[in-house]
RNA sequence: GGGUCGGUGGCAGAGUGGUCAAAUGCACCUGACUGUAAAUCAGGCGCCGCGAGGCUACGGCGGUUCGAAUCCGUUCCGGCCCA
């Protein structure tokens, strides 16, 4: 169930029900590949304030697998996380691991046919073969909140005949994965609405108009309780981003939410919020923290209205790199005016201290003072 | 005192006549990172120069050689062994 607070301008607020939960939107999920936001507790992710996080399919299969998990209790209670989960399909492992294994290898880590995708592990040369309703089954397995249909994630750049093949694929697995999950939900004694899943399609596309439109027709053609934009940010060029949502979103039933997959930098998740996205999910916060960069609120942006962020373009913060030798002596803290545990507790000579010696605490104080800036980002964006 | 082995860039450690400003690793500096095979990856790292190039360097000094980090002599320093 999605209802709709607020709109103005392009902006959306809205609530979204899941079984395990409501979600204000729009919302930023951390990312939990593997059963975990790396280097942090699911007690901390709510700590600041975060409801929903994302899970995989793929690597949740592979290790531990579907089953085990199923055995603990699902994914909640096996990762000790009571509130939404949503799984990503495994689409993405298409286009991550195929293109990764090119580089390395110089083939294509996958094999995709009609009936199913299969991944050849570079490392043990293992086979694994997943197919659209294989990924439901998984993901209910999971006992995934918010669960995503397979799709292909082609890479950019990619062909107009290559796009539409790949699209039209995705199309028939989402019907696929629709009707397996119609099956599993029925299996699932009594289960009223509010206690089944949701299922989102996936729209694709790459940067072709046509093709996006043809997509966004056939996905919302199926009853999904909600549509996710997929294939950007593959490597196309950023303005391509904004014709997509332009092609898109007015093609998108208003009563449903809008998910904008892998997105991204701040001021790219800001307007996508303008042009109507309920939902974002991205490692950017986590991984870059990781590595060192930071994110730092404008002075001038801290208690701006949303439509002030949007309008100020990427104006509205900065980034540091911790690592960089000027902060060796900097005993103040990332963001002076930060709520996070890593600012009021540390300074950047310390968290730098700490990364530089690959002390995995410094790792957790970056990636807790990213979810804040996200999350404190996304809180502006829901307020009126 | 005698013998012996060894002294190479911030550190460790290759190299043992030319292709050596010197492998590799670590450290250090700077980037990148978008549904996470990512605590990862890329570049830089003697001095001067945008560059071509020049200069200085493999403990010191002196030789041999067209040419030496590499060979010889000597000296200094260190390890081990014997007195």
């Amino acid at each position: 169930m999605f209802t709709i607070k607020s709109v103005s301008g392009g902006f959306r607020k809205g609530k979204l029900q899941t079984r395990s939960g409501v979600l204000d939107t729009p919302l930023f999920m951390p990312i939990a590949t593997k059963g975990a936001v790396k280097h942090i507790g699911p007690e901390e992710i709510q700590a600041i304030g975060y409801e929903l996080i994302l899970g995989n399919t793929y690597h949740l299969w592979l290790r531990p697998g579907d089953e085990s998990i199923k055995e603990a209790g699902g994914l909640h209670a096996f990762m000790n996380w009571n509130k939404p989960i949503l799984t990503d399909s495994g689409g993405f492992q298409v286009f991550s691991l195929g293109e990764r294994a090119r580089k390395k290898f110089g083939i294509s880590g996958v094999k995709l046919t009609e009936k199913n995708v299969e991944f050849t592990d570079p490392l043990n040369g293992s086979c694994h073969a997943l197919s659209p309703e294989r990924s439901i089954e998984i993901q209910f397995n999971l006992g995934s909140d918010i669960i995503m249909c397979l799709d292909e994630c082609p890479p950019y750049p990619c062909s107009h005949n290559a796009a539409r093949m790949s699209l039209e694929l995705t199309t028939r697995w989402a019907q696929r994965c629709y009707d397996r999950f119609q099956i599993l939900t029925k299996r699932s004694t009594n289960k009223t609405q509010s206690q089944k899943p949701l299922l989102f399609g996936i729209i694709q596309g790459s940067i072709y108009e046509d093709l996006r439109r043809q997509s966004t027709k056939e996905i919302t053609g199926i009853n999904f309780d909600g549509f996710a934009i997929g294939g950007v940010a593959v490597g196309e060029p950023r303005e391509k981003l904004h014709e997509i949502l332009k092609w898109v979103i007015p093609l998108l039933p208003k009563d449903k939410p809008r998910y904008l997959m892998g997105l991204g930098k701040p001021e790219e998740i800001a307007a996508a919020v303008s042009a109507g996205i309920d939902m974002f999910d991205c490692v950017i916060p986590t991984r870059e923290g990781r590595h060192g960069r930071l994110f730092v609120w404008n002075e001038k942006f801290r208690d701006s209205s949303c439509e002030n962020i949007v309008q100020s373009g990427k104006s509205f913060y900065s980034t540091i790199n911790i690592m960089n030798e000027k902060f060796r002596d900097d005993f103040f803290p990332i963001d002076r005016k930060c709520t996070c545990y890593a600012c009021t507790h540390y300074s950047k000579a310390y968290i730098r201290h700490l990364l530089s010696i690959n002390e995995p605490f410094g790792q957790r104080l970056a990636s807790l003072h990213n979810l804040t800036f996200y999350y404190d980002l996304m809180k502006k964006l829901r307020t009126e």
